[in-house]
DNA sequence: TTGAAAGCGTTACCAC
DNA sequence: GTGGTAACGCTTTCAA
């Protein structure tokens, strides 16, 4: 029983191996790191490491490692701690297209208090502790914050804000052409679009969406009207109070012609729409269409609603490869990556009704 | 300009600060480590050194101290790539705590593949990367995998899996009592349980949910009616074709008497409810009370549903805690921790209709 | 083929 | 108060 001995000490290093085998540390780590053919090492040596290393329980050390290569081999994502936004499908890119690299992804929330206040950094961004940063924060980034990470000489994107460079956004304005144009393809001549209103510079999307959305009707030579909301609550206590299906209600009722689609800014909107319109009869898809942008066709909600999916899977693997590209080439700027927005055909969205075709 | 030489540095270390001063390496790291008093260093050069730092711009370099101190700071949270069940309160729990205890939550998400395959281990695994580890694995961890795991003489902890150690998970079972009395305070006689069917081995919430509900009806001398849906579809082709909403319906329709408060198991079995009720135009909540399972009182739903709160903010949190007192005392098994499960009223539950009472 | 040795940046102990 | 120095575990270059 020769692993009697070592069964419960504490750290097995390469040292651990080197004295088991009676080799040099150095061959050791060069059979470990698969450069023992590239070295000559006799077989039989380089089965003996493997072995020991097997026996041992050998898990080579990454903070070694990375301080003598210079490379953590993590990621760092930062994000405000409230109001993040992170749909499990980003986060499935980001760490599957690190994993495809070897890296991990590491989660460094930052209060808000912190990110407004000029003079505190984030731990994250007082230390050297990832290879890059991809900062994801949805709401007004504070510059002072912007500015100051940008001369931490750590390659850093952004992700989900409107910016000319070094940025991964889903392509809102397309996304709102293309939602519009699906439903005038059906057939559909008044399509509604219903947003949020206090949030017009709370996000590009807001933006982005209706534009692209009129433009599509404008095309088309369609008029288009514009319904916003009040902004959706944010606690439990105003979330019971919430009129939004009401003041959808009557909006719909007084409607003439009333819509026969609808475009969602997002699900908040869209459940609005949704309960509204269970209230007054009226059926989904027969009777109106409903769209909406979503990072998901949404399983859960049984009657799933046609989506306007901003691909967040692909936000998430492209900003992995524009970090990397980034980590690559230090100091240079890249052209932000625009990642299309596709359409995901739910039960909520038919041709139009033929009372009106 | 002092400081126009420094501009370009790659790379600033301690010995950078210590040459730029004039002082030495352990004076430097002294005073950068909070020790200046301790070691009675001069107060003029405390704030040599701490200039020196900021203008040089010095962040420490963590693989180093890693290397040292033999504590990463960083705690991986392992999980499959697929069947993640990861909501955002539960990140917030876990990065919150972490955060106080100046520690990082590193996220490695591992094939199912991997997972299942005997031999292999993932990467996250077979390195020191971490001081600790949650696995996170919703749906049957493979024993092979678990063993894998607490051979590694690394601490770790489990989530959301019902284990007698070192696991944190919610009190389903109460909260399935707690839901079913709270219907019963109301009044409610006739209380359907509405599950899901062939996920009774998938996760031990689908048996502890309706066994506390059970329990509950049989304290308060009322049958229990358990009808369990067909599991809700996985991919976008088949949620198209899903049927559920019909099944809720005839099944709402054809029961006599008819249940005035229902229990969904989750948010997919609450929608496929409240889009049948839609249709038979029941209204909630004056007809109907509905609550369900679910990590938050969700805003995006507009009418907000009861929701009997898994607390995964709290059990992030108390994750965090376990793990820590496991690495504080390496080896031992601690017993596990389960988190009650809260009632949030939302706008969907009410007092039973006059008529029955 | 194998071994010796330097160095990555930090910490901490021990002299001065 | 301050400075030298060893050690953490790994990689890599250079000799043997």
């Amino acid at each position: 029983m020769t692993d009697g001995i070592v069964q419960k000490t504490a750290r097995v290093t390469a040292a651990t191996i080197a004295a088991y085998t009676g080799l040099s540390r150095a061959t050791v780590t060069h059979v470990l790191n698969g450069r023992g053919a590239e070295q000559r090492i006799r077989q039989d040596t380089q089965e003996r490491v493997l072995e020991a290393a097997r026996v041992l329980g050998y898990r080579p050390n990454a903070s070694a490692r990375a301080l003598h290569t210079g490379r953590t081999g993590n990621v760092a994502l930062i994000q405000s701690l409230k109001g993040a936004y992170l749909p499990e499908r980003l986060l499935l890119g980001l760490t599957e297209a690190l994993g495809e690299n070897n890296m991990y992804l590491t989660l460094a929330e930052v209060p808000d208090a912190v990110l407004d206040d000029r003079a505190y950094l984030p731990k994250v961004l007082r230390e050297h502790t990832a290879d890059g940063l991809i900062i994801n924060r949805i709401v007004g980034i504070p510059p002072s914050f912007t500015e100051a990470v940008t001369t931490l000489n750590t390659p850093v994107i952004f992700l989900n804000v409107n910016r000319p460079f070094d940025t991964v956004f889903p392509d809102d304005f397309n996304g709102g052409k293309l939602a519009a144009q699906y439903l005038v393809e059906l057939g559909h001549k008044h399509i509604l679009y219903v947003g949020s209103s206090a949030s017009v510079e709370y996000h590009y999307s807001h933006v982005d969406r209706q534009e692209g959305y009129r433009a599509a009707m404008e095309e088309a030579g369609l008029p288009s009207t514009v319904f916003l909301l009040p902004p959706h609550p944010e606690t439990d206590e105003q979330v019971l109070k919430d009129a939004r299906v009401q003041i959808v209600r009557s909006y719909l009722e007084a409607a003439a012609p009333r819509p026969t689609a609808i475009v969602a800014y997002e699900l908040a909107e869209a459940m609005a729409v949704l309960h509204a319109v269970n209230q007054m009869q009226i059926r989904l898809p027969q009777d109106l269409s409903l769209v909406m942008f979503h990072h998901q066709l949404d399983h859960r909600f049984c009657i799933p609603i046609t989506t306007l999916c901003n691909g967040m899977h692909s936000v998430g693997r492209e900003a992995v490869n524009l970090l990397l590209d980034k980590i690559g080439s230090p100091g240079t700027s890249f052209p932000s990556r625009v990642v299309p927005i596709q359409l995901l055909e739910g039960a909520t969205s038919g041709p139009v009704p033929n009372l009106v075709r």
